[in-house]
DNA sequence: ATTTAAGTGTTACACAAGTAATAGTTACAG
DNA sequence: CTGTAACTATTACTTGTGTAACACTTAAAT
């Protein structure tokens, strides 16, 4: 399919836990992200709205209310943002934006492995 | 200072500019941007206009037009973008993320080299 | 002198995004 | 039945972004 809509920065955050518990109501999204952002549930309502026009979601009637499940993958969707942020800022600052990336995240055992190996791939490329 | 402004994609085009060619004037700017932008010269000066009055650019008069020149550098413009895409997109899917950035973005040798000194010390702390 | 090219300043306008209030509907408690 | 809690739908308002036209000034060219 590749739908590869934009989702801004505020629609992530209600992405991210319709990821994580797709098929999920909008009262529970709420309770999910009060833990971090300060809005109020019609907000929330809005940004799943919006989500939904743009064709990032699914509503189900579930009785009286909506359940909520995604129609794009979180993996497109962080593709699609990678691509962008590649182009924008990588693009210009690659060494020193990438060291800052691998540095600050987390990484488990595998994924240096993995990156090892790409490493030395990319070496055998020059 | 660390005044962190925040860059708007587009903004990023003129910035990108500006950070190589400090001191430069618009129709320069314009130039270089019309390679891979069909903008008009006065959407340049807008994003320019923005850009100063936000405090990322500095105009100083020479003769009859402006020149601009960066108040914020690219690392840190990098490093903020840096950050609101890690909370935003790898916190959630951060190897795949991660190995597709690294997989896409061209690298020196050196750059490979420290990379591998990163992942290093790394697998040290865990 | 008059036109013109190169600059600048002002103003515009539509759509995205952040954030929310208010009004309406309905199922359930009493 | 009726008030209330839980939902949904509608509407709103501000600021940011993308994109640009138009008007004005002045130095240079003819």
């Amino acid at each position: 399919m590749k739908k590869s809509v934009h989702i801004s920065p505020s629609e992530w955050e209600v992405m991210a836990v319709v990821w994580e518990k797709a098929p999920v109501a909008a009262a529970t999204i709420f309770k999910m992200i009060q833990k971090h952002k300060a809005w109020t549930l019609t907000t929330v309502r809005t940004l799943l709205r919006r989500l939904v026009s743009k064709g990032a979601l699914a509503q189900t009637l579930d009785g009286k209310r909506y359940l909520y499940s995604p129609l794009v993958s979180n993996e497109d969707c962080a593709r699609h943002e990678s691509d962008s942020f590649i182009s924008r800022v990588l693009a210009k600052a690659p060494s020193a934006t990438l060291l800052h990336l691998v540095k600050t995240t987390d990484l488990s055992p595998q994924d240096i492995e993995e990156l090892r190996q790409i490493l030395h791939e990319k070496e055998k490329k020059s």
